[in-house]
Order: C-alpha cells, then structure tokens, then sequence
DNA sequence: CATGAATGAGCTTTCATTCAT
DNA sequence: AATGAATGAAAGCTCATTCAT
C-alpha cells in the first residue's frame, strides 16, 4: 500500500501501533460501533493526526482483516507441503490456525464479526481467500480418507466441522486462561480423527509426530518474525 | 408483551412482520449499521409510522433474541428432562438446535453476532440463559462420561466443542441447500459421539432410538405452533 | 368560537373538561414541554378524537389565556368604575387579583409564561388587554395621589410596582397552603397604601370599607358562576 | 468548568459568544422553544460545529443559569455580611439585584422562566441557592424588625413581597430606557422602607449610607471584572 | 363520537472526513 | 507531523396533525 512519498522512520511503526489500537476497539465495541474519536483518543491523536496515517476508516477494518488472513494462509500453504501423513499436517494446520486465534484474539473478533461490512473489491478477494483455506483443509481430508485412516464422509460436511469446531473458539476463549493452543488443538483433534476415523483403522501417533516437526520448526504453527506482515496475500 | 391498551387485530400481525424484517436486514448488514430508516423502507412505513409498532431499535434486538433464546430453551429443557439414553437426548437437543438455526437463519445472525450490542438488565438475563443452555449440555455429556460411554475429557471443554460445532453452522448454512437439519444433526453426532466415545464401549443405536422419539413426538425439536411466541423464559 | 353545527349537549363540557387538563399539564411541565399525546393520555381519549374538540395545540393555549383575562378584566373593570375611594378600589381590585392566582394556579401558571408562544393576531388582543388592565390600576394610583392620599411619585413605575408584586405571586404560592387571597392582599396592600401615603395623610380604614363591599357582593372578587366564561373580551 | 485539553486561543472567546447567543434566543422563544439549528443560525455555525463546542443544550442552559446565580449570590453574600445598618443592607442588596437584570436581561429571562426545563442535579443546586438568596433576604429583614425599624409581620411574607417586586421586573423593563438600577432600586426601597417601616420610627438616611458604600466600592452593586465569571458557586 | 393508523417535518446528537495552519 | 476547527449527512426518536372507518 504505497503511502505519499518522504516518511519519517517513526511512520510504520506509528501506523502499525493504530491498526493494533483499532482492532482492540473493534473487538470490543464492534467496528460500527467504533468512532474515529474513539480511536484518537486510544491512540493520544487529534482526529485530524489520525488521517495522516490512515486512509479511511474501512481501510483500518482492511488492514486488520489481512493481519489475520496473510499469516494464516501462508502457514497454512506450507503445513499442506509438507511431507506427512495427512492427520499430522491436519494436526498442525489445527495447531497453528488455533494459535493465530490465541495471540491476536481482538484481530479474530473483528475478522470474524465485521468482514461483513466490507464492499466491493476487498470483500472479494476476502472470500477468494477464505475459500483457498478451506480448499486446504478439504485436500487434507480427502487424502486421509483415501489412504483409509478416515471413514468416507461427505468431505464438505467434514470439512466445515473442521472449521466450525476451531473457527467458533474466538467466541469464549481468553488468551490467559489456563488452556493453549497446543492444549486444544490436541483436544479438537483428538475429538476430529477419532469421530472422523474408520473403524478398523489404527490411527498412528499423531501428536508424536507433531511434536517433532514443531521441535525443528518452533515457526511452524505461526512465524513470529513475519507475524503481521501485512503484505497483502496473491491469491 | 402486553401492548397499550387499543390496537386494532392488524396491529400484532404488523409488529411481528416488522420484526421478521428488521432481523432479516440486522442479518445481512449488521445490528449497528442498519438504520430505522432502512427499515422503514423495508416494510413500507415512514420513519414516524415505524414507531407506532416498535419501542425502540434496541428493543427489536431484544424481541429478536427471544424469539431465539425462548424456543430453544423451553425444548431444551424438555429434552434433557426424558427418559433416555444421554447420547440420544444429546442427539435430539443437536437436532433441535439446528432446527432452529435452519428455520429462522436471520435470527439466528442477530442473535450470534448483535447481542453485545444489548445493555442492561436483558443482556443479563441473555448470558444467564446462554449459560442455562451450557448447563444443559454439559450435564449429558457428564452423565455419558459417567455411565462409561464417552471418554473421561474435561467437560468443559467437550461443552465447548459441542457448541462450536453447532452453533458455527449459521455462518455458512443455507437453508434452502440440500442439506437438512436432520442430516447435519446425524453428521455432527456421528464426529461426536465416536470422537467422545470410550475405546471398548459398544455405542448404542442413537439414531433408532432418536427416530422413535420424533415419531411420538414430531414437534420435538422445534414446536411449530408456538414456534415463536416470544413468551418471555422463565429462569 | 363557533363550532362545527350540529354537537351534542355533552361536547361543551368535555371541550372544557380538556382544556382544564391542558391548563394542568402546561402548568406543569411547560407549553413547549407538553406533548399533545400526555393531553390525549391524560384526558383517557385518542389523540384522534382530541382533534374534535380541539382546533390546534395553540388555541388551547389561547382559551388558557382568556380564561385568565376573561374575569380579570371584567371585574377589575367593575371594581375601578365603583364609587368608592381609591384606596378602597386598589384593595378589592387586589384581592380580585390574587382570588384568580389562587383558584386557577395552572392557568396563571401558563398566563405568565407561555403567553411569549403565541403568535400572530390574539398575541395582539392579549397584549392590548393586559394594557388595558395596566391603565385601570394606574387610574386608581393617579386618582389616590390627586387626592393627596399618596405621595407624588411617578405613577408608572407605581403601577408597575402593584403589578410586581401581585403578579409574581403565582411563583411560589400553595394553593392550598395556611394563606389565602384575602390575606395576601391585605398584606401587599398594607405595604403598598403606606410605601405610597403622603406622610401626613392620614389613611382611611381600607379593611373595613372592602369588608362592607365583599359583604354586600360576595362575588366582586370573582364572580363564581361565568367564572370561566371564555366568551371573547372585548378591548 | 475545564474544557478538553488542546483548545486555540479563540476557543473559550466563541464559546462565551455562544452562550451569549443561547441566552438571547432562549429569553426570546423560550428554551424549550429554541432549536439547536436556530442557535447554530444565530451564531453562523453548521449544527455539527456547535457541538464542538457545548456537550448539550441542557448544559448551555445550565451554564447561563450559573451566570446568573454566580454573581448574584457572591455579591448577596458580602453585602448581607457588611457592618451597616440592616436597611441600608437591603438598599445596596436590592441595587446589586437590579443591577444585574438590567445588564443581562436576557439571561434573567432564561433564569426566570426556564430554570424547570432543568433535571436531575443540577436543578436541586440551583434550588439550593435560591433559597440561601432567600434566606439572605429574610435575615436582613428580620434584624430591622429587631431593632424596631420595622413593624412586626410576617417574615416570610415580608421575604416573599421584596422578592416579588424585584424579581418580576425583568417582565417589563428595557435596559436602554430612561430608568436604571439606581433609579429602581430607590423607589423600590422607599416603597418597602415605608411600607415595612413601624409607625413611630425615624427612618434613617438610607440613601446618603448607600451613596457611601458605593463610592468606597463603585464594584459593590456587580463586580465589572468577574462579571460572567460563570465559576461554580461554593454553597 | 372515537379510534387506530399514518405522515413528514423536526428534534438533539454523533459521525467520518477535510483542511488551513 | 499534527492540530483545532468546520462541515454535511445521517443517526434514533418525537411531534402536531390528518383521516378513513
């Protein structure tokens, strides 16, 4: 997003600061509930500073919904590569969208609330995103019920069991409970392969060999150097 | 909800159309970002007209909550109270659930997604009632636990994942697709109660039995004639 | 104020039963404040059905204002043509004053304030009338001082000073409080026929005089039967 | 009363321009009568501007009531509390009264007429003070009673008469006509003195005394530096 | 006689945005 | 880089008035 050209150094970082400051407002109150006043005054900015750094308010909502979706779907590209059983790359695909959810819980709330306010153009590439993510969870089942670890099911349905199961945990969790990612995401899955899997089958040690990739790659379920690049994602 | 004294026999029709309404357009663009005049428009009443039929804006949410919160409650109850295996009674509740968020899919967008925008006493009575539901579930999930059908998980947390699943679904059902509410309900407790269930525990038949109940009792999960009589829930 | 032809005999008395309300309710909570709807609640009609009795909001305020000015004027018209002395005629035409504060508190109530809300033609009439009432005050203040009862001052700021402080009273009096008209103006009176005696003049016995008349026409201060006749007074 | 932090010089100048302008319409129309759209005619402002600078209509009116009731009750307060003979008290108390309805007539007005548009705590502050003025009035009259300058009535009807002759002037006057608060104040007083006075008493000089205090505090009757100082007043 | 229903203008207030300085 | 000031549109809601029945 090119700005108007001889920014100081202080610029992004100022910039980032807001967007951070928007999604917590957001989260709490609700984007259309949110004033700009408001998120002046969060920010310790006149009005008239804030649009120094921002375009719009729908730009801010723009922002926020692409911190969610960048890192998700470039984690979620890798985990599909990799060379793994199904059940364990869904293990991790689990683990990583559940800990995107923990760490930026107000950045969920307005991505799972408010997208709906979006228009035109974004919204769609929006939705062409969430819909390559489900894509990948789709693939993942898929392939585990064709090497037969999973019963046949309709893999649609299955699918959006996935994702409600994780996608609806914005709604109650709190980041400083007594419950992590990890911890869940072990729970969901635990709940998800058993209910998924075919009757004879022997499930393998999933979290074993979770557990290994993770211990090679501590990046793996959320890259804490990109983490919010806002690079906008090619779809 | 009594009305001032003197409304004609249209007028209860009329309110209960604008209602519909509003939630219909709350669904589709948000509580906060739906004015009264769109829904005046809407229906084909000015502004002012409007107002002879509603108390407020916030209290169309209100009625909309109700319309949810009533009849789901009021079987809840119903159900958790028969004399039945858990793991049917949990199938009959997960049917009527989705019953539920099939037949009135707008109210049921308002209701996941507006209701931090109540205050005041009635979204307390709201959370309570929510919590109410919790209970509900997490006793038969307890009580399977106990009889040795499922596995001992925290229930908390099956609660959860028994909520997530199911209430998720309003964000990409459409009630007219191909899908049902009985469909989805076997889905869902098929992941369930094989993915709670204990290793060696042989699961009974839930959905002969679950079938048996609705033929005694075709309004179980959702009573069509009071389906939505806003009667207020008794806590 | 002619009416459409052809009312049955109970519409005067509702038509006056309204306005007494209205009296009440402007009194109370201001013309401005007063919406035509707390009028309809208040009288137990529909708002449709006031509009039968009534023309417009303003002309009740415009009855409101008559049936102050109405007996006012009539009588101090009366009293100032008596043959009696000055003195004698400022303290009857006093308590007649204070008799219409104390019986009808409302109306005076929004005689004094609300009179600025007129507009148009009657605002005309009231204002000429209220003058009217000015000159026969100042009349009886002249003629006292021709006499040499009073001192010479100068007889505007002397009228204005009798108007003071009878037509603040509405201000704080009880209408059912351990004072009434005739002891109110016989104390303004004592204040006012000393403030302005001549310093010699010896003053006559202005209680007993006024007692005889209030004896022999019990209704010189307010004449009870036409009390409200609203009929128009002509200036 | 602060104002948020960060106001231009010009601020407070335009915001003392606005009330001003409140109270003149406020005093023509009446409060309730006067819309925030004619306020923002009046002053040249699109209605979104005012807003900038008052937080409600109600506050404007609060605002001007405490320009009135400031000044008022701290000069009340100082000349009830000076070493003068009771009289000559209540001369420069009555002067100090005038004085202001004639310098701000409009904001008497309002004072007078809208102070029960008022809710809530402020209302009871301003009904506080208003009796304390009251009470000031009725000590000073009562030590002249003790000390035999006046006869014997009632105190509180003796308040209630110098309250109604001064405080309903505002009904009438024309603050550039030929009479000014001086000129008032004395034919007021003469009234009073007399009128109050007991039979045999010398009444002294009040007006030369008076005369005095004024050239020794040409400020006594209204302070012309802290005139608007609209500061709260200490009860 | 009286009602329920409707209107359109107006109310107070908040909003996202702009811009000269 | 940031501010104070301004705008015009729109928000939720109330109002006096009308009228078919």
């Amino acid at each position: 997003m090119p700005r108007p050209p001889g920014h100081g150094p202080g610029f992004e970082v100022r910039r980032q600061k807001i967007i951070d400051t928007a999604a917590e407002l957001f989260a709490r109150q609700g984007y259309a509930a949110t004033s700009v006043n408001d998120l002046g005054r969060a920010v310790g900015l006149a009005k008239g500073a804030l649009y120094y750094y921002i375009d719009s308010k729908e730009n801010l909502l723009i922002e926020i919904q692409s911190r969610v979706m960048a890192p998700l779907l470039s984690r979620a590209r890798e985990i599909a590569a990799l060379d793994a059983d199904p059940l364990v790359r869904l293990r991790l695909l689990s683990e990583s969208l559940l800990t995107i959810i923990f760490r930026r819980l107000d950045h969920i709330w307005v991505y799972e609330h408010d997208y709906r306010s979006l228009t035109g153009d974004y919204l769609q590439t929006l939705l062409g995103q969430r819909a390559e993510f489900e894509r990948l969870v789709r693939g993942l089942l898929t392939k585990a019920m064709e090497r037969g670890s999973f019963r046949a099911v309709d893999p649609h349905v299955a699918t959006l069991q996935f994702l409600n199961l994780h996608n609806h945990t914005y709604q109650w969790v709190k980041p400083d409970g007594h419950w992590d990612a990890a911890y869940l995401s072990r729970a969901y899955c635990d709940t998800l392969l058993r209910g998924f899997g075919a009757p004879g089958a022997a499930l393998p040690d999933v979290e074993e060999a979770a557990e290994a990739f993770k211990r090679d790659r501590p990046d793996l379920p959320l890259d804490p150097e990109a983490e919010w690049r806002s690079a906008s994602v090619a779809s």
